[in-house]
DNA sequence: ATGAAAGCGCTAACAC
DNA sequence: GTGTTAGCGCTTTCAT
C-alpha cells in the first residue's frame, strides 16, 4: 500500500505552537503540563490542554532532556537479546520501569568486552539516568579498568550504575545467590545418589559462572565428594559453545559420567542436543543440570532440574534503587532454590 | 561495595570545552567530528580529537537530536519481549541497524491496543526516524483509526513507518507469506495422512492470524479436506491462550482430532502441553504443528513441523527501507517454507 | 577554512 | 500567577 499523506513534510507542532494557540507565554504552557514548580491557573491551564490536544501536541522527549539536563531512561546492557534468561530480563526490567515512570532501552553487547565499552560510552553520550549492566563480567584487566573508568565518569555525572552477577566491578551489585544455589543443587543431587559428575563450565574468564561452578564443588564437598579439576570442561557461554564442548568430549570421558551440570540452562540444553546426537538418552544414560529456570524450560521434556533465579524481583530491586534508592548502597543477594525435575531423578 | 569517586558530580564536559582545550570555536570543533559539509584543516581537527580524547569527550546525542532536528532512533514496537519470536526479531533487527548507523529502541505493546497508542504518541515525542510495528492488528475498527491518525502525522512530521504482519494499517509493509505458508503446511500435512484437524486460531481480531487460518484451509482444500467452522478455536493469542483452550476442550472435540495446528509455535507448544496434561502423547495420540520456527524449537523433542519465517531477512528488508529505500515503497512479502518434524509423522 | 551568531524545543530562574 | 529572558549542548547558516 502506498504511503497515505505524503509528499508535504510539516514541521512537528511545538510547545511554542500551543502556547500561541491558547493565547499565553510558552512558559505557562510549559507549566500547565508539568504541573509542579508554580501552580497556574486552571482555567487557563484547561486552555492549554485543550489548545495541545486539538494540535496533537507531543512533547519533544530530546529537548526535554536536554533543557532538564537528564533523563529517565535506564541503559539496559546485555550479552544477547534473544537468549530467553536476557530476555526475560529486559522484560522484567521494562515492567518495572514503567510503574516508575522509566523508560528502559536495551542495548546488546555481543558478549565482547571491546563492545562493551564501546556501548558504555554511547550511552554515557544518551546521558542515561543509569545504566544496568548485566550478563557475567570478564577477567581482562586491562579492558575492564578501561571499562571501570568509562563508569566513573558517568557516575561523576550523576548517572547511577548497577551491575547484575558480575563480580568484576566494583559499583552497586543486585545479585542472584549463586553460589547458594549452586551449593544446594551439589548437596540435591549428591542426595538422589549422583556421583559421577562432568561441569560444563562456561567461560573461565566469565565471574559469575566461577559461582556457580564453586558452589557445586562445595555442595559435593558436604556430601564427601571430591570434584576434580579435569571434570570441569570450559565452553563458550552459549547454547552452541555447550553442545561444541559435548561433541568434542572424548567416549571414556562421558563413559564415566552420569550428571552433566551446566552453568546456566540454555548451556544445559546445548548438552542435553549434543548428548543426544551421541545416542544417550536423557536421563536413563546421563542426567542434567541447569541454572536459571529460564522460561524455554516450560517446553522441554525430560523437565530439567535447575536453580530458580528470581527475575521479577532483580528487577524490582534493580529499579527500586534506581528510582528511589540511596547512591552508595551496598550491594543485595537474591535468593535462589532448587528445582528437581526428570532429568534428574534419583538413582536406583 | 561503595560507589567509587562518589559525591563531587561534575558537569559532564561539552562540546565547547573541547573547542576552549584545543584552541579553536566551536563550530570549528563540531566540524572536526562530523567531517561532511566544510572541511576543516587537518592540523586542526587533530587537535581538536585530541582534546576530546584527552578530556574523554563524548557528544550530548539529545542535544544533537535537537539541533539535527532528527534521530538515528527506530522504534520497535513488539507485544512481549519474553516471546521467542518477538526477541528474535529485535536481535535481528538490532543487528541489522547497528551495520547501518542506526539504533533501535524496543517498546512493549502488552498486545493491548490502547497501550500501542500510547506508545506511538511517545515515540512520535521522541522523534525517532521511524517506528516498526511487529505483531499482529486488531480489529477495533475505532481505535485503529486513532492509531492510524496518529501515525499519519508521524509520516507527515518526516518519520518512516513500517508494519509487520498486520493487515490493519495502510502503511508500508513487509511480511512473511502467512498464507502460502500455511496453504502449504495444509497441504503437506494431507499428504501425510492426516483427515481431522484441529486449528488454535488466536484471537479473531489480530488479522495475521487469519491469513494463516485461511491458507491452512486452503492447503487441506487442495486436497479435498474440509475445514469446518467449528475446528477452528479461538484462544489467546500465547502459550498460555493456546494451553488454556485446550485445557477447556471436550472430550468428543479431541476424540475426533488427530492433528492440532497453532498458529504460532509459542501457541502450538501451549497445546502440547495441555494435550500431555490430559493424557495424550505426541505423536502416537494427536500431532501438533505451528508457525513461526522459533528459537525454542530446537529444544523440543519431538521436534515440532512448523513453517520457518526469515526473520534476519525481513529485519534486513525493514532496516534497509528505513536506511535507504524510498519512502512510499510498495510493501514485500518474504517466501515462507514448511519444516517437517517428528511431531506429524506419516500415518501408517 | 574559520569564527560569530542564530536557532533547535524546551525548562527554569528572574522579575513583575 | 504570568511573562520575559536566559540558558541546555549542539548544528548550521552567514560573514569573513
Amino acid at each position: 500500500m502506498p504511503q497515505p499523506s505524503s509528499g508535504d513534510r510539516v514541521r512537528p507542532v511545538t510547545l511554542s505552537d500551543v502556547a500561541r494557540a491558547a493565547g499565553v507565554s510558552q512558559s505557562t504552557a510549559s507549566r500547565a503540563f508539568n504541573g509542579s514548580a508554580r501552580r497556574v491557573d486552571e482555567a487557563l491551564k484547561q486552555r492549554v490542554l485543550e489548545a495541545a490536544a486539538r494540535l496533537n501536541y507531543v512533547p519533544n522527549t530530546q529537548a526535554q532532556a536536554v533543557a532538564r539536563g537528564r533523563t529517565t531512561t535506564i541503559a539496559l546492557l546485555v550479552s544477547d537479546i534473544a537468549d530467553a534468561y536476557f530476555s526475560s530480563m529486559a522484560a522484567a526490567m521494562m515492567a518495572e520501569a514503567e510503574s516508575a515512570g522509566l523508560r528502559v532501552s536495551v542495548i546488546v553487547t555481543e558478549r565482547r568486552i571491546e563492545r562493551e565499552l564501546e556501548v558504555v560510552r554511547e550511552v554515557r553520550g544518551q546521558h542515561a539516568r543509569a545504566i544496568v549492566l548485566a550478563g557475567s563480567g570478564y577477567r581482562d584487566a586491562a579492558l575492564t579498568g578501561t571499562l571501570r573508568a568509562e563508569l566513573d565518569m558517568v557516575i561523576e555525572s550523576g548517572g547511577r550504575v548497577v551491575t547484575v552477577s558480575r563480580g568484576d566491578l566494583p559499583f552497586e551489585s543486585v545479585d542472584f545467590d549463586n553460589a547458594g544455589g549452586a551449593r544446594q543443587l551439589g548437596a540435591s543431587l549428591a542426595r538422589l545418589g549422583y556421583r559421577d559428575f562432568l561441569v560444563l563450565a562456561g567461560e573461565p574468564e566469565l565471574v559469575a559462572t566461577q559461582d556457580r561452578v564453586a558452589g557445586f564443588r562445595a555442595g559435593l564437598a558436604d556430601a564427601g565428594i571430591e570434584l576434580d579439576d579435569d571434570r570441569v570442561i570450559p565452553s563458550a557461554f552459549s547454547w552452541e559453545g555447550a553442545r561444541d564442548a559435548v561433541q568434542r568430549l572424548g567416549d571414556d570421558v562421558l563413559a564415566g559420567t552420569r550428571l552433566v551440570f551446566a552453568v546456566n540452562d540454555e548451556m544445559a540444553l546445548g548438552a542435553v542436543a549434543a548428548l543426544r546426537g551421541r545416542g544417550f538418552r536423557i536421563p536413563e544414560d546421563i542426567s542434567v543440570a541447569g541454572f536459571d529456570d529460564i522460561r524455554t524450560l516450560r517446553d522441554v521434556v525430560p523437565g530439567l532440574t535447575t536453580v530458580h533465579v528470581p527475575i521479577a524481583d532483580l528487577a524490582a530491586e534493580v529499579v527500586g534503587r534506581i528510582a528511589h534508592g540511596v547512591p552508595g548502597a551496598p550491594g543485595s543477594i537474591l535468593p535462589t532454590s532448587v528445582v528437581l525435575r526428570d532429568s534428574t531423578p534419583r538413582l536406583n
